[in-house]
DNA sequence: TCCTAAATGCGAATGATTATCATTTACACC
DNA sequence: GGTGTAAATGATAATCATTCGCATTTAGGA
C-alpha cells in the first residue's frame, strides 16, 4: 500500500532533504520534487520545512547568499562553505571538541553548535585554473 | 581637526560597530546614529556595511531572525546566539583548535571559519524564572 | 454520509536588502 | 575664486526570499 495522499508530499520534502548532500534551499527542493508531485506548492515546501526544523528533524544551517539552507542530518557535524559557488559540503572526521561544549555553559544553556569553514572548494579551484 | 565631512559618516558606521558589542544589525547602527547625524540614510548604512565586509574590516555573523549581523572585531572568536532574546555574545577563552583549520584543508582553500554555540542566555533563563 | 481538523495551492503581503538616480561633497587643477 | 571629475549620499523604487490568508481538499472517525 502506498502512504496516504495527505501526507505524500510532507514525506516526500523530508525524504528528498534526507537523500541528498547538497544542503539544499527550500527552492532547490521544490524544483526536485515536481517531477513527482506537479502541484506542490512552494508554500507547502517552506510550511514543511518550519514544521521540521521546530520538531529537530532537520537542522537550518543559516543563509547562504540570502537563502537559507537546510541539512536532513542532523548529526553534529561540520560544514564548508565555498563562496565561489555557494556549495556546502560535509567534513568528515572534523569535530568540535566536546570540552568547548562545557565551557560554554557559562555563558547559558546551549542547545546546539555549529563549526563552519569557509573559502573555495577544491573544484572551483580547479575550474579557475583552467580557465 | 575634524574629519572631511565627505567620509564623517562613513567612519561614523565604523566607529558605531567597532564602539559596540551587540554584534549589530544595519538598522541598529542606522537608529544609533541618527543621533549624530539626523540625515544618514539606512542605505547609506548598508552600503558601507557591504564595503566594509569586502574589504575584511568588518565581519558577518551570518542572519539571526532573518536580519544579518555584524561584528567589528575581526579577531577570531566563538559566539553564543541566544534563541530567546536574538542576543549575540562573545565567548571570550574559547577557539577553534588550530589543528582543525589543517584538517578542512583537504576540501578547499579554508578563509575563515566560524564557531557559534545556539541557545538560552543566562538573562533570559533568570528573567524566565522570575516571571 | 457527515463532521472536524489538518494539509495544501494559490496569490497577496511582508520585510530585509539592493539598485537607481539625482544631488552633494572632496579634491586636484587652472 | 571657478571648473571638472569621481566618490558618497539620500530618497525612493525595485527585488526577492519568505510568510500569511483563505478557500479547497483530504483523512479519519462518529
Amino acid at each position: 500500500m502506498e502512504a496516504t495522499k495527505h501526507f505524500r508530499k510532507r514525506d516526500a520534502i523530508l525524504n528528498c532533504l534526507r537523500s541528498t548532500d547538497v544542503h539544499p534551499s527550500a527552492e532547490w527542493i521544490h524544483e526536485q520534487l515536481k517531477a513527482e508531485h506537479s502541484d506542490i506548492s512552494l508554500a507547502t515546501v517552506y510550511r514543511n520545512l518550519a514544521r521540521f526544523k521546530e520538531r529537530g528533524d532537520i537542522v537550518s544551517l543559516g543563509t547562504v547568499n540570502g537563502v537559507e539552507r537546510f541539512d536532513g542530518n542532523t548529526n553534529p557535524h561540520v560544514h564548508f562553505i565555498c563562496t565561489s559557488c555557494s556549495g556546502v559540503l560535509d567534513l568528515h572526521g572534523v569535530a568540535v571538541p566536546q570540552e568547548l561544549n562545557e565551557r560554554v555553559s557559562g555563558t547559558g544553556q546551549v542547545n546546539s553548535c555549529q563549526l563552519t569553514f569557509t573559502g573555495k572548494c577544491n573544484q572551483c579551484i580547479k575550474q579557475e585554473e583552467t580557465a
